[in-house]
DNA sequence: AAAACGGGGTT
DNA sequence: AACCCAGTTTT
């Protein structure tokens, strides 16, 4: 007898020739494109990367490029795409294959999963894709489908059910080409195996999926609830003169390092220090801040934030590390930084009056 | 407004 | 194994 794994992998192919996605990258076998598209995907929807990954190649089109990349057009290349930490882990590991790897992505996966930014799944990803090497590449798709289709009882990010979801997979990848497999998975979880609205009937794989037997796809995976994130407030200044607003570099080490920040309390919340105290030890006793032109939310995993926008009149030449900076230049503005800016610009509404 | 989602790093 | 990362989309 067949086992399933065997006509799974039977089914994902035929499925996979016939309904693929027609994706841009998936028009290369190129390991390095293959790898930067995978980033971009951690943390963007597909139709963003369809818009900025040619982009980001265009500008970046080797490792090498990358790996000389200055902090202003690595972050204006990627602006938007949050999780700016991905891109910075990105270019130094493109620096990392530059010296140790003349340039190349190696050919042992072992060594780019050392690289940062690096791990199993990405690892699996594009050794598959671009080498069609039989590598797993469990993403939360992939985890979704496996885990519905054996209807798994144990947490799937525990060990013991990492264990099942990746020999399944293995024995699927020893059937089918390991670039299909992986990448049916990928299409199935976005489609068919979609996380909230599973559509059974369109699947290839619902004849031999459990939780689709027992007919309740949506108990899994299962996975530990998240905690609530807490509400917090923070407090940034707005001063600003003919076309240009007061910001600083933001140093190393701190969030968002390298784009412009406006003062304030800023990041990280919840913060330590009053506005008032700030403003006084900042700017003097000349500095003044108006009432809030309003505020804005931004969340983030753990923090529900609420930012306050204040204007500021500084009465004196901005001291350092402070300057003024153009509206319109193209800067690697931070997400918030970006909204306090609108905040600050009548012609776009007021979302919030704040108080 | 709440809930869901994602992969990697660090300790 | 547990905790952290500094955001967007879906419900």
């Amino acid at each position: 007898m067949k086992s399933t794994a065997k006509i799974c992998a039977r089914l994902l192919a035929d499925w996979f020739e016939r309904r693929q996605r027609d994706l841009p990258w998936r028009g290369t076998l190129d390991p390095y494109r293959i790898w930067i598209s995978e980033v971009m995907l951690q943390q963007t929807r597909v139709q963003v990367v369809r818009e900025r990954w040619g982009a980001f190649l265009s500008r970046f089109p080797s490792p090498k490029a990358l790996a000389a990349a200055d902090d202003d057009s690595l972050l204006s290349a990627w602006e938007g795409l949050g999780y700016y930490r991905r891109v910075r882990q990105l270019r130094e590991a493109a620096q990392r294959l530059v010296r140790e790897h003349r340039g190349q992505i190696p050919k042992d996966p072992k060594d780019f999963a050392s690289l940062p930014g690096v791990g199993p799944y990405t690892k699996g990803a594009v050794y598959s894709l671009a080498f069609d090497c039989p590598l797993p590449a469990i993403d939360g798709n992939a985890e979704r489908v496996i885990s519905r289709l054996l209807a798994l009882k144990e947490p799937a990010r525990k060990k013991t059910g990492r264990v099942q979801i990746e020999a399944f997979v293995q024995s699927m990848l020893r059937e089918q080409s390991p670039r299909i497999i992986n990448q049916a998975l990928m299409d199935l979880g976005a489609g068919p195996c979609a996380p909230a609205t599973p559509e059974c009937p369109l699947c290839p794989l619902h004849s031999q999926c459990k939780a689709r037997q027992e007919g309740t796809p949506t108990l899994y995976p299962k996975l530990p609830p998240r905690p609530r994130p807490q509400a917090v407030e923070t407090h940034l200044l707005l001063a600003t003169k003919e076309g240009l607003f007061l910001g600083r570099r933001i140093p190393q080490g701190e969030i968002n390092q390298g784009q412009i920040g406006l003062p304030g309390l800023g990041l990280p919340v919840p913060s330590e220090q009053s506005l008032e105290d700030y403003l006084q030890g900042t700017f003097g006793p000349k500095a003044e801040i108006g009432p809030s032109l309003g505020s804005f939310g931004h969340s983030i995993t753990r923090y529900k934030i609420t930012v306050y926008v204040h204007p500021l009149n500084i009465n004196a030449p901005p001291p350092a590390p402070f300057s003024w900076f153009s509206r319109t230049a193209k800067l690697p503005l931070s997400t918030v930084t970006r909204k306090a800016l609108r905040l600050g610009t009548p012609l776009s509404q007021a979302k919030e009056s704040g108080d």
